[in-house]
DNA sequence: TACATTACTGACCCATCAGTCATTAAGAGC
DNA sequence: GCTCTTAATGACTGATGGGTCAGTAATGTA
């Protein structure tokens, strides 16, 4: 059954967050054996309390591996972003699915919400280093629509959340739904993301401007 | 501790179906004891079992007793309604708002979402008898709108869900974060709803037509 | 009051699993 | 090779919880 022991202290750590996520994203936090992570990363149960002091904190360590990264990189694209405020909510919404929402990191969302309850520290802590920064993020990005004049005046936040919403809720569809075989009901992720970004970009338009510029492909200028 | 035992064959089930769903919206399905959802009945485990042969069952009757009987409801109102479909569609939206959204019947999706991966049985089921059903009542309200001129033509399954991704969304949310002491963060549910009516309704309608009309007041008239 | 029916009970059985720790052996230094 | 440090192991413990069933008592009938 086992190979050779080896001892590997530099890369246990990434490949029993590896391990970690992907069993977290099949079975949620709660039903994960922890024996089930070591194994698929390839070591003992013993090894993996030795890298990660409890079940909790090992998923702790997997969101800020794969989550909090990424909207650090996306605060930067939207700093230096030059185009029109369309264009940016466009990429950012896109950038978001091909990077999370269609990757197992969108699952993360998943695996919170269904376990905040009960484990109640967790709700802080992803408060503090997921939500408040990505709801800033996009935020940002529509007040900037606004104060260029480009948007209409409405509540920032109510407007990220609107746009943030339906690509969200399509990543939890995928990764619940969508990994069982199931019949009727599908979505189609393209269409969807396409749809949504046409009826609320049109929405924001400021009624007077001409119409809105076509929205889903990407473009490097404004 | 035991109060004298008392025989009532008839009104156990439902006094057991209601224990059933404040708990498994408190804690989840898997992390509900079911002799807890005894006890809060007022029965023993074992009554539990006399009525419903498996955990996995009880949430079944849970979902039927709680979602199924409100989208024929909806579909009723639908069928009857005779304002525009901007009016219908927020008519539609506010009433799952108050009878689902904001109950613990909105916490049922979430459960569901939760837990489909370990319990896959519960895919076809929920597929069947609660999405395929509320979805063809929302795309049902899009394509009236497309018929009568009043709205774009664009795919009614994506506008649907478009539509009903921010609240659901929001009902998740309230289900998890919303229980938790949590600073930072808060969804106004009715600045929510009100903004995400007027941004999509308006990226609905057709280019020429006059102003979209003032959402989420709910009128009897067109 | 005696008996029959059956709703109800809760101690029990057994599988599961987070976390521990005494033991083992891989690899470094000599 | 020999020894020392420490990464890695996996049998074990204690707690938990779904589901069972032999027994109890509430109610109906005569």
């Amino acid at each position: 059954m086992s190979t050779a022991r080896q001892r590997r202290k530099e890369t246990r750590p990434q490949e029993l967050l590896d391990a970690a996520l992907e069993l977290f994203v099949e079975k949620g936090f709660a039903a994960t054996r922890s024996e089930e992570v070591a194994q698929r990363a390839g070591v003992s149960k013993g090894t993996l309390y030795l890298y990660y002091p409890s079940k909790e904190e090992l998923f702790k360590a997997v969101v800020r591996h794969n989550l909090v990264n990424l909207i650090a990189e996306g605060a930067a694209l939207s700093q230096s972003f030059e185009g029109s405020s369309s264009d940016l909510l466009v990429e950012l919404i896109q950038v978001w699915w091909e990077r999370v929402g269609s990757t197992s990191a969108g699952a993360i969302h998943k695996i919170v919400l269904s376990e905040v309850r009960n484990f109640p520290d967790l709700a802080q802590f992803y408060t503090d280093e997921v939500i408040i920064p990505a709801d800033a993020l996009f935020s940002g990005a529509v007040q900037r629509g606004i104060d260029s004049g480009e948007f209409r005046k409405l509540p920032v936040h109510e407007v990220a959340h609107a746009l943030m919403a339906p690509v969200i809720f399509m990543a939890l569809h995928q990764h619940s739904f969508g990994a069982c075989p199931v019949v009727g009901a599908d979505i189609d992720p393209t269409l969807m993301l396409r749809t949504q970004l046409d009826l609320v970009l049109r929405g924001l338009q400021v009624r007077d401007e001409p119409p809105a510029p076509a929205p889903v492909r990407r473009k490097k200028s404004a």
